[in-house]
DNA sequence: CATTTTTGTTGGATCGATTCAAATTTTCGC
DNA sequence: GCGAAAATTTGAATCGATCCAACAAAAATG
């Protein structure tokens, strides 16, 4: 019976107590926000009310609307909520987020969405003071989306030409080129490259006009470096074959299939993420080819898995839990001020690297 | 000179587009949340009003209050919030939460703290409709804290006695039995078993007296089920040592030292978590010990990791994901009614289990 | 004992929206 | 052109707290 009533009660509020215990709603406040400056005996009448009516505490959604401050970040894709606990890259980077926002105590919201106009209200009701994206596919829509929104936000990647938008990435030239030196002087001449997206939803080669139009200069950028260290070595890199995919299993293989149905198949393959290289490795060993003595192939990005698969994977390593920490603290003592951070990125030599094949 | 002034000036809201566009709150939040019922004429102007004044759309803060409800769901725990993205259970575990959140558009708020108090404030203060904790170390701390808050919640690991608490959990003791069985068919007769924790803050060697006291009776339970199994096969169960671990690498492997220094070392190893299991096989390779030729184990969790590691690992496999996604649905259609589900589980038999060595 | 200082308490204003009954305007049938 | 019905719009009330200027009471000072 009484269970029954409590169920239709509408929760008790801080006036509540304030009525029941005789004081003022100033002071009940005052007797859960700073209860220092409440004498000793009323306090302990208001705070006896209050278990005593099983009050729950100051609620939050009241707090808040007063406080402005939700002391919380936003985490946003376009993926799956399930990306940022499947994707290696993803998880080691909300490392670095969540060890800044554990620092300030600050919490974290993931936001994410079946589809683009869930997304939109996703973000536009978000209860946080600002928001980190992943700018993976779809980039460009989230940015705009949360520019909507008009609070403070990180993009990850600085794969956009505007300059208007805060960002951090690594320098995806040097990297490329690493990439590319180290294969080249292992005396590497015939290559091809699993390319990220230059643009949204394609898949396929690569010509020279898409890449021109990129929309994500990280992708063009990565490639950039790889063509500019080759040319240096006398490869003609117009031959090179780019096959652009959705850095996932299936357009991965198609792209390995396609690019080994060539004549003169690669010696080396370049990719511009460890999730496709470990891809690209799983694929040829059941194709009968040795990495590295048939193919060797460099990743870019620097996860945890590719340390353990077997052989170990060499790699353009980012600072991916710098980088997430970096973006973390940019949003919780946020100035209003643009910044793009460029990091440095290192190359990891292991084992999926070795000297070519002769002739 | 125009954007000092406007980083000064407070955000514009609705009130400040209804004056400017001369019409009422009423409509202009009309305009926004159910433009259908408002005459296109104005809507129209509202919105051009809106536009050039920079508005950033009806701001969640203020919805949410007279909402009175936020749309996302807590998952909490005594971990650092890395955890989640570090922890293979953990991880999988949210891939079920996320799904049930995704299909519904709801949000979900990690909460963690690195410290007591912190935590106290993060669960009082966390904008959520409800919670999932994850009841490890500290798991009934963490029911206190939450209970307080007087929200929904739903603790997975029914490994609390309280039965006012709404709990998913599985069939603990049938689960340990399926292990006890495998081991004790495959010839094995001296065992030892890795143990989660009995109560908070210890490891070594569990009395008889400790495992009566257990606070977590999941814990309790496997142990249970191990024993009336094994005391089946004829099995004296009280020669058995039981270890305690925190289910991390540092006091696993002591737990291994302590085990293997004994006379006797056992022949098989019943693990209550995979990822003791797994410290436990990198163990016994680095000591010169074969899998399972030499020592047999069994996992218990069922973690994708459990699959891939070398030789593959028998375990206990929990419906994770579907736990993940109950626990969700039960936050998300709460009926205020406390219950408890039990899930069952299955043996996976793979590599890390063989035939008792002769003798 | 009168006066200042310190300490505590009060209640109105505010945060930014949504809701709903009542008032107003439009539309429509005849 | 009139009255009824339908479609819009209004404005006060509400959500649940915090903040702060003003006031009251108690303590310290001369």
């Amino acid at each position: 019976m009484a269970s029954l009533l409590e169920g239709q009660a509408r929760p008790i509020r801080l006036a509540d107590i304030a009525r029941a215990a005789g004081v003022s709603h100033g002071t009940a406040s005052n007797v859960f926000s700073r209860p220092e400056i409440v004498r000793a005996e009323v306090r302990e009448r208001v705070k006896a009310v209050a278990e005593q009516m099983g009050y729950a505490g100051p609620d939050p959604k009241g707090r808040l609307l007063r406080a402005g401050k939700v002391n919380a970040i936003g985490v946003a894709t376009t993926e799956p909520l399930s990306y940022f606990f499947d994707d290696p890259f993803a998880r080691v980077m909300m490392a670095g987020i969540s060890e800044a926002c554990d620092a300030t105590g600050a919490g974290i919201a993931l936001v994410s969405a079946a589809n683009q106009e869930k997304l939109a209200w996703n973000i536009q009701s978000a209860l946080v003071d600002g928001f980190i994206l992943f700018c993976i596919e779809g980039g460009s829509r989230l940015v705009d989306l949360t520019r909507e929104r008009k609070l403070p936000f990180v993009a990850l990647e600085l794969g956009f030409q505007d300059e208007t938008v805060s960002a951090i990435g690594v320098d995806n030239v040097a990297g490329a080129r690493l990439a590319a030196r180290h294969l080249a002087e292992l005396g590497h001449r015939r290559f091809a490259v699993l390319s990220l997206a230059f643009a949204d939803n394609r898949t396929g080669f690569a010509t020279p006009e898409i890449v021109r139009g990129a929309l994500y200069t990280g992708t063009r950028d990565r490639l950039a470096g790889y063509f500019e260290e080759l040319a240096r070595f006398g490869v003609d890199t117009t031959k090179i074959p780019v096959y652009e995919t959705e850095n996932e299993e299936k357009s991965t293989r198609a792209g390995l299939e396609a690019i080994f149905a060539r004549d003169e198949p690669p010696t080396a393959i370049l990719a511009m993420s460890d999730r496709m290289a470990l891809i690209a490795i799983d694929w040829l060993k059941a194709r009968g080819l040795k990495v590295p003595q048939d193919v060797s192939i460099v990743g870019f990005d620097g996860v945890p898995d590719g340390a353990l698969c077997s052989p170990a994977l060499t790699t353009i390593a980012q600072p991916i839990t710098e980088i997430g920490r970096r973006a973390a603290r940019m949003i919780l003592d946020h100035d209003g001020a643009v910044r793009r951070e460029t990091m440095g990125v290192e190359l990891i030599v292991r084992a999926s690297t070795g000297p070519a094949r002769k002739g």
